[in-house]
RNA sequence: GCCGCAGUGGCGGAAUGGCAGACGCACUAGACUCAAAAUCUAGCGGGGGCGACCUCGUGCCGGUUCAAGUCCGGCCUGCGGCACCA
């Protein structure tokens, strides 16, 4: 042997070649075909890499590789998302400047995803907490100003009464403060808004264009909610007014026995001086907004309410007065904080007047209405509804729509559950918002050449007790020139989300030192749309929404060519820990990456992170798993022990050669890295049984096993491959008709039960296999006395004989 | 409660409707060794039979089919997500 598979030592080494030679760079050479793939960029948190993280980097590494290796010019770049709370509480904590906390993160970050061989261009690295990237960032956010996208808006923010600062959800834990256990309020705040709703068509739509795993669509899809049905107006008793509500139900009009307002709705203000238990009723309301969200679905099943006395309504379709209630279930943020409540066909509906003993009528047959809420919409007749009476419920839709429009008291509405994006932070350590506040000219956009609006320097983050972003005390900085008029004005204080740098990042890496727009007109042309995306289930709701919001935007404000940024995006599975939980400090199981390199090498986690199951799978961890990869790749650096010279394809081994191709080529496009691995460790298998491989047998398994452990095959080929860098090389081909042996074994039935196997041709005739199956002794023993009745041959897979 | 996903040997997991358990781990035996480790070779779902073999078996109950882990209907359990969305 020549010496003993060493992965410590020649990982480093190949690692540097490659930086050297510059392997992985993107080329700036526009004519080539282009394969953009791309994986989330991390937050480059203070407990360093998470063995999550590499097994999607691992993944689309492979993919990466063999795209070079089959031509692409291939752009798989890497960066950091890096503003954030964590990182800002850890200075609050630490004294340590944000910046200072987060330049050390990176660094360990990138240490460490080095160490793992990543294909990554390192020189598009981008970092959302670079001012030279977050200037287009907040360029961005003027352009969505100007067009009228970003607005502001009263929105609660969570409080905590002790701390006295506004709270992420994240920091609110069973409705009190994370840090110090004190009760957490809603406070009422303006703040800074994203009309994504007006997108909402558009991102459902064209999900149609993409390319996306199921699951991930039918998510974006329930995100957005869409629903059609109709606005229809109640007159009030005694009034001019009416009161609108929304409801995807009209067919059931007629069953509508009460109405049902938010606490919140304007109504009860207006006519407080009428209602004569206005009292009642502010009360609710304050005990409804002392509710977290969570407190709400927990008492879910126990409905709640006051019924306003004062102020009944009138359904339109038969005259009669119906009382109106207010209750939390009814939420003042979607449709129009009214409903028109039909007990007998909806659940919610119907125990809250189990509960209250309101009337329930039955208006679509085919349930005890006064057991349960009949909801099915598929099967039964209208009843009780006057003209709609015997119509099924899609056809009582449409009728019932036309007559609301004739009588001008209803129309057909869409609407979304999706709600306008909060774009507000009380927090320090995130983009300024470019805006200034003056008395005269109102809310005024900076001009562009003062981008970026940097981030000031502070003495402390802490948020400010009167609930403002700790930005607020900086004077000098706070206090400023109105650019519309010149007079005196304040800065926008309050900073934007993460989710802002991480909403166009993708465009920054095809140009990403581009100083006169966030990228060139060319590189964007290039390199858009990615190709491939993938990232975590917990991304495929907001991060991707909000993505695909900026990018339509900027498609329609001319800057990009497609109207989605990704073709495909896949999502993994996440890791978790030897006891099949959630990897966690508190929980004690937690495996560093940096461990199972130093014991096993870079290659070993690589190859076990894509074995370790089926990718979009979650998989717990397994020590005794990371060995095996390990002795696979031990064996397959045993191999040179029984290398010959020939330059072929052994005769008994060239089909499964061929094979092998085939399927690992496959497997990788398709995600199936644990399928591709398991073929070629059958490969080697097949070697050892042998005791010998050809070169070019040995050859092509380096190739094909390359992009998964990319430091070993190279330093093999450096021995064994034809004097080129491995990563240089052509990913292989295959012949389809040497896939195909051209004898085969098929199980004979009788029955559906095995009771022979027998090897035939492939293409012989169903007669001559007849004859085969039929001279088997166990085959005529199973068959008997009985009689033939049908007989069936799937070529070159199975020969079923039934018999009666 | 709603949405999504999963349930297959001792374990991780394979199976375009066509021989269930590929591949790996663990385990057992043999080779090598003074010995152990490592490595190599072989075996390895349950029950039965000396044996060629027989039989049961993919969470549960039904169905479709010549044939079901796979398709359909109804459940049960676990995991993840959630905004009572009219």
């Amino acid at each position: 042997m020549e010496r003993v598979y060493n992965p410590n030592e020649i990982e480093k080494k190949w690692q540097d070649i490659w930086e050297k030679e510059e392997a992985f760079q993107a080329s700036t050479d526009y004519s080539k075909p282009k394969y953009y793939a791309l994986v989330e960029f991390p937050y480059p948190s203070g407990q360093g890499l998470h063995v999550g993280h590499p097994r999607p980097y691992t993944a689309l590494d492979i993919v990466a590789r063999k795209r070079r290796m089959q031509g692409y010019n291939v752009l798989y770049p890497m960066g950091w998302d890096a503003f954030g709370l964590p990182t800002e509480n850890y200075a609050i904590k630490n004294q340590i400047h944000p910046r200072v906390v987060t330049e050390n993160n990176v660094k360990h970050f990138k240490n460490q995803l080095k160490a793992l061989g990543y294909s990554f261009d390192w020189k598009r690295e981008v970092n959302t907490t670079d001012p030279n990237y977050y200037k287009w960032t907040q360029w961005i956010f003027l352009r969505l100003f100007k067009k009228g996208l970003a607005y502001k808006s009263e929105m609660p923010i969570n409080w905590c009464t002790s701390c006295k600062v506004g709270l992420a959800n994240e920091e609110v834990v069973n409705g009190v403060c994370e840090r110090c256990g004190s009760e957490v309020v809603r406070r009422v705040k303006s703040q800074w808004m994203l009309k994504i709703t007006e997108y909402a068509e558009k991102l459902i739509q064209d999900l149609d264009q993409v390319d996306y795993i199921e699951k991930v669509k039918i998510s974006q899809k329930n995100w957005i909610g869409r629903s059609v049905g109709a606005e229809v107006d109640f007159k009030l008793v005694g009034k001019e007014e009416t009161l609108r509500i929304f409801t995807t139900r009209p067919d059931t009009l007629f069953g509508a026995t009460y109405m049902v307002i938010s606490p919140e709705h304007p109504l009860v203000e207006k006519y407080k001086e009428e209602i004569e238990n206005y009292k009642e009723l502010l009360a609710y309301r304050e005990m409804a907004a002392k509710k977290s969200d969570f407190e709400r679905t927990e008492l879910a099943k126990d409905k709640t309410g006051v019924e306003i006395s004062g102020i009944k309504a009138i359904n339109p379709v038969n005259g009669k007065e119906i009382p109106i209630w207010i209750s939390d279930y009814v939420l003042m943020t979607y449709g129009t904080g009214a409903i028109m409540a039909v007990p007998a066909h909806d659940e919610r509906d119907w125990e809250f007047a189990k509960k209250f003993h309101l009337p329930i009528i039955e208006v679509v047959e085919g349930g005890n209405v006064q057991e349960a809420a009949y909801t099915n919409t598929n099967t039964g007749k209208l009843v009780n509804s006057d003209f709609l009476n015997g119509l099924e419920v899609s056809k009582a839709k449409e009728k019932i729509i036309d007559w609301l429009i004739e009588q001008g008291i209803g129309k057909k509405k869409v609407n979304y559950k999706l709600r306008d994006w909060v774009f507000s932070r009380q927090r320090y350590w995130g983009e300024p918002i470019p805006i200034v506040h003056c008395e005269k000219c109102g809310y005024v956009p900076l001009e562009e050449k003062e981008l970026p609006l940097m981030l000031p320097e502070v003495e402390s983050y802490m948020p400010t007790d009167n609930g403002e972003s700790p930005l607020a005390v900086m004077t000098d900085w706070v206090n400023t020139t109105c650019p519309c008029c010149g007079g005196p004005a304040k800065r926008e204080t309050d900073t934007m989300p993460q989710w802002a740098g991480s909403s166009w990042y993708f465009l920054r890496y095809t140009d990403p030192n581009c100083t006169e727009a966030f990228a060139s007109k060319e590189a964007l042309d290039y390199w858009m749309p990615v190709d491939w995306y993938n990232g975590g289930m917990e991304h495929t709701t907001l991060h991707l929404l909000y993505s695909r919001f900026w990018h339509k935007f900027l498609y329609d404000e001319g800057l990009v060519r497609t109207a989605e940024p990704y073709q495909k995006r896949t999502s993994h599975g996440m890791i978790l820990g030897e006891n099949n939980e959630k990897m966690s400090k508190s929980r004690g199981n937690v495996v560093n990456p940096d461990d199972i390199v130093r014991e096993f090498g870079a290659d070993t986690l690589r190859t076990y992170e894509m074995f370790i199951g089926a990718f979009d799978l979650s998989a717990s961890w397994s020590q005794e798993g990371v060995k095996g990869c390990r002795r696979f790749l031990d064996r397959v650096w045993k191999l040179q022990d029984m290398l010959t010279e020939e330059m072929n394809y052994s005769s008994d081994l060239e089909i499964k050669m061929h094979q092998t191709i085939k399927k690992v080529s496959s497997d990788f496009e398709n995600l199936k890295f644990n399928t591709a691995i398991a073929t070629m460790m059958a490969l080697i298998n097949e070697f050892y049984r042998k005791g010998s491989v050809t070169k070019k047998e040995y050859q092509t398994l380096l190739v094909l096993l390359n992009p998964v452990a990319p430091h070993m095959t190279e330093e093999l080929w450096e021995s064994y491959g034809e004097g080129k860098r491995l990563y240089q090389q052509t990913w292989p081909g295959y012949e389809e008709d040497k896939t195909v042996e051209s004898t085969v074994e098929i199980a004979v039935q009788v029955n559906g039960k095995v009771k022979a196997t027998i090897a035939v041709g492939l293409e012989e005739a169903q007669e001559t296999v007849k004859e085969k199956v039929m001279a088997q002794v166990s085959v005529q023993a199973a068959i008997g006395e009985k009689k033939v009745v049908k007989e069936i041959y799937v070529k070159g897979r199975i020969y079923n004989i039934v018999i009666k």
